[in-house]
DNA sequence: GTCTATAAAAGGATAGAC
DNA sequence: GTCTATCCTTTTATAGAC
């Protein structure tokens, strides 16, 4: 008899209930799943249930936490974007020539956006939906953008240190960076398919990380126009 | 009498229906708003009711001679890639110098994402399905794409004139120059909002065509690793 | 080849118990 | 906070007359 109390006891239900009934963890196990859903299938394209189903909840609980299938959507797109701001922000460049600095950005943006698939199709998405939800949201609009920041003093070092002989507007150099990182992983299928070339090999990544870095270098050590 | 009957057979009521029964005209008809329809909302987002309603014909029509929404999708795609590529093949670069022939080149590419931003989104979309239709498309898949042949030929000609001093893959080339072009369109709307700035400003404009122009050629020109 | 009406299914959202 | 069952709108697809 003491024996089977004993038993009882010490099975672990209890703390399994708790589990279940944490907000936080049950809301980021949400946006796991939805972050995988919307970035594979879009937005109109995603099915909650198949968030759901994924999911160790229900879908009600997708409803009663998020409200909607976009409100559920917007808070994928703010936390996205939250990680690469944080990324960006925690760069130390300053005590670096600024050649090299310059580099070392290029190749975090390029590893970011080669890590990160499921961010560059959650923005690729977002553009197709002419970034509406983006312009509602003011987590998204406020997110400080320290990296053109970072970019403007590397163009005026290397100026002042004579490196470099073009003075650009940093926010233009910023989307030449971008554009190749995010167009290699946004069009890889494309493209892929086009010139039957697979832009995931890890010679070509390698190939493409210096190539890009050689070609912004080389921009702004040359004269204008040439 | 006679001249009654003259009168009647002047009348354009017959050819009206000839043409309202021209099965060309009715399909390129679909084609045309579903392209819009496609690259507006993708292609879950895209309704089908809603593209019958804006053509001349009825959503039975879509249906007998697409078969399916995707079918009608993958006859948009179809026509869009193949008026690039008749674009760039009809390209005379030959007589120009290699820098000149490149800067024409990248203006080309540059301007036709610009006045085609249905056939950016309509890739994008395409790169979120993974490229799933294209890689089924026969069409598709085998177009020619001469623009490889040619950027191929100005860069080995640019080293033998000694105008250039890299001579990188002439695919890995097309890929900087596509990238730039269709990223300031395919992400107009993100970053534009992200960082206030209006990509579709035509100075703006102006000034990012000449950019890529420089980036490239001074990669080019520029030493290895320099 | 073309139209109207309708079937069939999918998927977003909620009711109500616990 | 959580679950099951279900409503109801939307949307793809087709039947059948002309």
């Amino acid at each position: 008899m003491k024996f089977d109390a004993v038993e009882l006891r010490l099975m672990p239900a209890k703390s399994d209930d708790r589990r279940r009934n944490d907000p936080d963890r049950t809301k980021a196990d949400i946006l796991d799943v939805a972050t995988q859903e919307f970035a594979a299938n879009g937005l109109a394209g995603g099915r909650v249930d198949a968030i759901a189903d994924r999911t160790r909840t229900s879908k009600r609980m997708i409803y009663y936490y998020f409200g909607s299938k976009k409100g559920l959507y917007l808070a994928v797109l703010e936390r996205s974007y939250r990680q690469i701001r944080t990324l960006e922000a925690d760069l130390e460049l300053a005590h670096l020539p600024a050649d090299e600095a310059l580099r070392v950005l290029i190749s975090t943006t390029f590893d970011h956006d080669e890590a990160h698939p499921e961010f560059v199709r959650l923005v690729s998405i977002e553009n197709i939906h002419s970034a509406a939800h983006m312009r509602r949201s003011d987590v998204i609009r406020d997110l400080n953008v320290s990296i053109i920041e970072t970019i403007a003093q590397i163009i005026d070092r290397g100026v002042t240190e004579g490196i470099f002989r073009r003075h650009p507007d940093a926010i233009d150099v910023h989307m030449m960076i971008s554009a190749f990182c995010f167009f290699r992983v946004s069009n890889r299928h494309t493209f892929g398919t086009i010139f039957r070339r697979d832009l995931s090999a890890p010679d070509l990544k390698s190939r493409h990380r210096g190539m890009i870095a050689d070609a912004v270098l080389s921009y702004l050590m040359s004269a204008e126009r040439g």
